[in-house]
DNA sequence: TCAACAATTCAATAATAGTTGCATAATTGA
DNA sequence: TCAATTATGCAACTATTATTGAATTGTTGA
């Protein structure tokens, strides 16, 4: 997998909206949902959505197909499997047995910042 | 997994440097890398880095360990983990027979966005 | 205590992403 | 063909992130 590519697919799932998209779609399975549908699950303008769809589609984390007027997605998954695959590629350098410690978890609790990655000097809480 | 925390990983991932650092990281295993080493390597300005690193550890990608003047950082793979179960959750509401659909390949190449999600307007080519 | 070093914070700037309303394209059925 | 419906494109605006150099904090060993 190119980094591009990855990016791209992080890119794609780091805003909530998005988040939001795709898992309602993960949810709705085989079937999909039309663009509509979607807006008015999430309650959001359907330009706004749009943006968003696209944004999903061209990653390739949605497929769409066209349907009369509307335009069905559903979910991709396969592309968060590789990326899982990408990230871990080279996992301590070719030497597995490692790997076993960076697997063990810190108990760090993540902070959710917010809004974006972090305000500009440190965490407010 | 809140969804705050899921979209502060993807988030984490969603730039270049970050990923570049993260997958270094996993590479370097459980013995880690001084941050001046993570900057020689990557060929950035340390402040630029740091800026990153503060990102990648807020986001319990990373943690750090202060080893005299020098911190130590290390990838944390358990979070990966746990952001793939949270995106599938309620895969196909809970019927996950028809998951397999879902997992099957689409042939979608996604293209790789010059930077950010997408320009404007379609995309270039 | 000082100079040297490691790393981060700060402040300013540059670059990008997200949201909205209006306008446009495409499809359907009367 | 026309009005209604579905969805996307566009342009302007707002908000957020990324990058840089200079200044600061903290650590070490002489």
């Amino acid at each position: 997998m190119e980094k591009t590519v990855a990016t791209s697919v992080f890119e794609s799932l780091a805003s909530g909206v998005r988040l939001d998209v795709f898992r309602l779609l993960v949810k709705a399975g085989p079937q999909g949902m039309v663009a509509g549908e979607i807006a008015t699950t999430l309650e959001m303008p359907s330009t706004n959505l749009s943006f968003h769809l696209k944004a999903l589609t061209h990653a390739c984390l949605l497929t769409v197909e066209q349907e009369g007027r509307f335009q069905r997605y559903r979910a991709s998954i396969p592309l968060i499997v590789e990326l899982i695959n990408y990230l871990t590629a080279e996992c301590c350098s070719g030497m597995p047995e490692k790997c076993l410690d960076l697997k063990t978890v810190t108990g760090c609790t993540p902070v959710p910042p917010t809004k974006g990655i972090q305000k500009r000097g440190l965490a407010k809480a």
